[in-house]
DNA sequence: CGCCTCATTGAAGAGTATCAAAAACTGTGG
DNA sequence: CCACAGTTTTTGATACTCTTCAATGAGGCG
């Protein structure tokens, strides 16, 4: 059975579940009941997926494509959080400490999520603790990364910050090509921003100067190609 | 058996375990069961509980005193990421994703940690799962405060920022006085500078303007009295 | 009381935000 | 395949805020 060619709901649920990391320690028949309480979704680029303040009351996982979660600051801008793309899970703060939703999530592309309801999701918790372990592995891996977020804010190096973007952008999605990287940015410069808290025009004249200066190349408006990852990981460090 | 006025070794320990919420949900028995695998060191104001980069094989819950968790920037800064105090826990993530410990963590006052091993501590959540879920709370709460770091760092209003410390340094050791809520500083102004991500001479500056416009007093270096929490709590908002 | 540390204040400088305009890109339809 | 319109990005000039450097002032502890 070759599932990655059968494209029965049946099978998209089994490669879902396959594909998460969080359930990765699970045996085949563990991994069936897990498969027979997902539900799932599509939705289209610019779709919200989740509401800000809304009741959210599923775990979601990403089962292809990408998704940004961003905050409405008060003076109106956006500020995003996180780029989450296939494999990457949400909306556990919701479950586990059962408040609304702290931010919207929006689909940057087509995306499909695999979704668990709150009352199966705890189910599974308690009957298999080891999803529990990898949960709290991934919710450290987070605070990992905020907190190096802050750092890098605090430490007002901008073009570290920009690096680091695009270094993350290039481990999730960068294609080894003959003279660099290539990268896909899930992001228009606007969306890069607001996810390092700087304007476009800044994100604009730092791109260009990592340019000038030989580390990046742009590829019209939606790839970069890191043609020296060591120069830009010396910036970033 | 009023427990708190006894200073033996067991019933400081037991003392500790109960006041930490991620062990409220044990009986009494398992609770006993803690107690007995938990080890107490005690430390000096300035000394380093742990360093960053070193193989933390612990989990540390602070018993009294505060203590401050920050990194030490490339360009010789040190960036300040948490002020624990009484009650909260560190070290939990070196145990779930076995990574060296990713910064220092200094004693701000003489403070009594209470410390689980890593095995031990493996055990008890594989056998009450229900701590894990308190784990997982705390990590959720820890993102929460991160991600509304990040957002405030984003939207640059400094002032902000500088309010968000002295609202989180109220609600842990705000007194009710009469004339407003006294707060203890934990860190001096080059700490909460770079707690957020400032220098020393601009918290000092936003602090007079804070003073300015009566919605603070200083009193001494070490004290804030905060006059009109309502006008401050809308600074931030 | 004096010393040392920490905090405040001032002036100059650097860097990003902002506003405005030009240029480049994307995608559509002919 | 080209042209066009809408969007996104880049570039330029100015203003504003924070940093930096330097000096003064206040606080705490022996």
């Amino acid at each position: 059975m070759i599932s990655s060619k059968c494209n029965c709901d049946r099978c998209q649920h089994e490669v879902c579940a396959r594909r998460v990391p969080i359930f990765s320690t699970l045996s085949i028949e563990e991994l069936q009941k897990v498969v027979n309480l997902i539900y799932r979704r599509s939705y289209i680029k610019g779709e919200l997926i989740v509401i800000e303040g809304s009741n959210l009351d599923s775990l979601i996982i990403i089962n292809s494509g990408q998704v940004k979660a961003y905050r409405d600051t008060q003076d109106g801008k956006e500020q995003i959080l996180y780029v989450f793309s296939e494999g990457d899970f949400f909306g556990e703060k919701n479950l586990i400490i059962n408040q609304a939703a702290t931010y919207n999530v929006e689909a940057l592309e087509e995306t499909n999520i695999c979704a668990i309801r709150k009352e199966d999701f705890q189910k599974l918790l308690t009957e298999h603790p080891s999803i529990g372990l990898k949960i709290m592995e991934e919710l450290c891996n987070r605070l990992d990364r905020l907190e190096k977020t802050i750092e890098g804010m605090g430490s007002k190096d901008v073009e570290a910050r920009l690096g680091m973007v695009l270094l993350e952008f290039a481990r999730k999605h960068g294609k080894e090509s003959g003279e660099g990287i290539l990268v896909e940015l899930p992001l228009s410069r606007e969306g890069i921003a607001s996810y390092i808290g700087l304007t476009r025009e800044t994100v604009s004249r730092k791109m260009t100067l990592l340019q000038n200066q030989g580390i990046i190349e742009m590829v019209g408006n939606k790839k970069v190609l890191i043609k020296n990852i060591k120069l830009l990981e010396q910036t970033v460090q």
